[in-house]
DNA sequence: GATGAATGAGGATTCATTCAT
DNA sequence: AATGAATGAATCCTCATTCAT
């Protein structure tokens, strides 16, 4: 058998790209800059990922990935709808300010033509307990009946809004955080 | 003599870009292909813009100074703070509804590494009356107390995230922009 | 009015071509290769020729064109078919020996699939005194009756096949030019 | 102990080389196409054929190979010049008409620089059979005297400018393939 | 100022070949 | 010997910008 694909390898490469994604943009990184920064030849990225469009969609899922993941870390499954969502909220907003450059890739990515919309939709469907949260909720008549995605889109672009504001000012009177959720939450509840 | 630069040319540079670089994304239109479409010589595009980083912050800053102008036309100056929040809000979702070619320009530039910082403040002054709004609405408590950069970030994630739906939901039975902006005000209002 | 294109510039790059495709195969020679020898910028050329393909076939089409030239100056109207087709077989191998480096690479785009059908038949086209020769010399009896492709086809190979004899033994006893006429004549003649 | 060379991936490789080679010219299938058609792994390839180049050759001996045995079978020793003659140039064409594929590829590398000066004389002697048959004809003065070499090439070209009409006119009133042996005897007889 | 040809650095891939398994 | 991942030089072409006309 021949040398295996290394999935450190792969990794080494994912990283390096979203590094320098976040430094010089998406479009402003060719391929060799992240070869080189993952240190593999510059041929060897592209047996892990046939083309440039490939790997940037595999980052972009990627960090939807990671970052559904970490909502849901110590989920509290049983608590109280806003408690629920205020963890929600919470691990997000702490996810983007504890990883801006991977926070600022996806911000970029959103915004792009690069990402298909199969990306797209696979990495709205990584946030099915938001889903399953929300639906809840409006049954049990605690916040007002929207659609879903609607919810899910307030609650994103309102989380991505305050993420910068908590990366800037970390020692601010206010915290944005906190506030962010309650403008969220008056928003939404019944 | 030599010929004064023309406004025309200039203008039709500006609306080739803006087009363009809402069908194939600000990096995958060449400068060539602009000027082609604003039936100009390549080499005249730069007589107007020295590089194309200038366009593009350029497209951004006239952008940005359309939309903040669209929010005040009958502008209801005397009227309460809540019916002149709603004004603008209706205004921007519907100026990105009307123009949904500049407004995913916009939404791409903002997130675009292209847009210098200078430009980035230049186009947050545009939207002086919604500032002189919130203060006004916070000294007569009509709102809750949030420090003015951050209230227009809330209004304008959420109203981002609005135009989406409506645009792609014209005969739904939810009207995402009255929806959208019940949740802003009571997010905000005091 | 900006600078004109350059048919000196065109010739250049086009005899570059010729001499390179000669010395290193068509496939072998980058168009770094050819610019450099022309002593032009790697991207002119591709403002005289938008593709590698586009030129090689331009090349293929200014040597047919060249030879089939050469095969009509001084050309005897008037005289016997035998003559005539003399006078034609003689410039044919005259031309190849004289050129080497143009015949060889004929015939390496001959055999190429870079050589599109299109051009094909445009430079079998250049070939039209031939066919009138023909013809008129089937109708005289003055050579056996052989549809007019083939009779061409005939006489090219095996004038093609004779060139390179004649080039590799200008001082032999054997003067491969009348032989090689000879064969062919005896091979057609009524 | 170390596995022996199996001769069955050898072939296989070979014969995926001129099928692939026909297909879409030598110079545009990469070794890869290569060993993926013959069910090889990509380095196995190197472990029979050093180098594309020598690949490449071993291709051109063997397809010159199978053609000269092609010519030899059922070859009547014992008849007439003119017989023999044209049983060498049926096979010869029937060959070219019967394996198209290998026919166009051995065109294609007679015409190209890959072939070393080695192979092609190696090509020639197998043809060794004409050559007896020529020298002795030309000592029974049934065809005149003209240099061995020259007499090849002469049927060589003639066949190989005949294949092309018989394979495209199959079904014409012309039978290309006597056709032509009658022009090459006519001009070669004494 | 307007034009568009000229420039050449840059960039995503490809591919023959090597080498670890 | 067989495998296929790893390598990196090489290639065609693009494109922002310059400059001759």
């Amino acid at each position: 058998m021949a040398r295996p694909l290394s999935e450190q390898k792969r990794e080494a490469i994912l990283e390096a790209a979203v590094l320098l994604f976040a430094r010089r943009g998406v479009w402003s990184t060719p391929t060799s800059a992240i070869s080189a920064a993952a240190r593999v030849a510059e041929g060897t990225l592209f047996t892990y990922f046939p083309t440039k469009e490939m790997l940037v969609n595999t980052v972009y899922a990627a960090l939807k990935h990671e970052l559904a993941d970490a909502l849901l870390s110590a989920y509290p499954k049983a608590a109280d709808a806003r408690v629920r969502f205020r963890h929600i909220w919470d691990r997000y907003v702490q996810w983007g300010v504890a990883h801006p450059e991977k926070f600022g890739v996806l911000v970029q990515l959103q915004a792009s033509e690069l990402i298909s919309a199969e990306s797209r939709t696979l990495g709205a469907a990584e946030f099915k307990e938001f889903d399953r949260l929300a639906k809840d909720s409006i049954r049990k008549k605690r916040i007002r009946n929207h659609p879903l995605p609607y919810l899910a889109a307030v609650m994103t672009s309102l989380a991505d809004a305050t993420i910068g504001f908590v990366a800037k000012n970390r020692n601010s009177r206010t915290d944005y955080g906190s506030t962010g959720f309650d403008i969220f939450w008056a928003g939404i509840e019944q």
